[in-house]
DNA sequence: AAACATACCTTGACAGGCGATGTATGTTGG
DNA sequence: CCAACATACATCGCCTGTCAAGGTATGTTT
């Protein structure tokens, strides 16, 4: 792991809505999509990942269900509801305007 | 405050010692700097920066001195050490490095 | 005299990340 | 055939950084 975990926290609810905005997943399956993204240079620890699931399933921008899996593994699946694309938009115009927050805070030149 | 905690989290230290690549610099003087820097959009709270300095100051990053001011409150001034100018090098390619790697994990087009 | 600005500091609570550990199913290499 | 590995979920308890609240002290302005 190359990131601090401090950097990436509070990104990892929107990383994960980020996901869901395409279609129904699973925590396994989210994962390795992150790794995939990242070329391995990222990923969610397990508690993290359903720490966030727990979160997010409580106020609401997601709701989950058990797939039919009829072999392997059973997997429980997350959908993101309406309440989550909004938090989700916000989320994201909110790391818009902290990414140039910081820019221009860490910046040497003034 | 506009900006989620959560978001700035780890980069205080960051902060911090951008502002003191500048020159040796005190507490209230570097928050009052981030205010006028982010136009009131920002600050540190007071017990968020003196933990800073404490653990910056453990850590090698930076050290510190009792100005003489003849009147008014007294100051502690702080000086990054070389140690601090690698440990903010290093801080700042890890925020290169977040930022695209943040900027890719909830990016909803793929 | 009160209010405000400058300036420092500590305590205790809280939240999120995560190492460690546990469960269960299915596949594959030797 | 069985050990190792991959898939898949979950919880517990610790650690760390943030911050509300409170405190101290000096100087200025109203």
């Amino acid at each position: 792991m190359s990131i601090a975990s401090d950097i990436i926290r509070g990104h990892t609810d929107t990383i994960i809505l980020a996901h869901l905005m395409h279609g129904d997943s699973y925590g396994y399956e989210i994962n390795k999509s992150i790794q995939r993204k990242t070329d391995g240079l990222y990923e969610l620890k397990e508690a993290t990942l359903y720490s966030a699931f727990r979160r997010l399933e409580q106020d609401g921008s997601i709701t989950s269900y058990w797939g039919d899996e009829s072999t392997g593994a059973r997997r429980r699946y997350y959908s993101i509801t309406e309440y989550g694309r909004h938090a989700f938009n916000e989320l994201l115009s909110e790391w818009e305007r902290a990414r140039v927050l910081i820019d221009q805070l860490i910046a040497v030149e003034d």
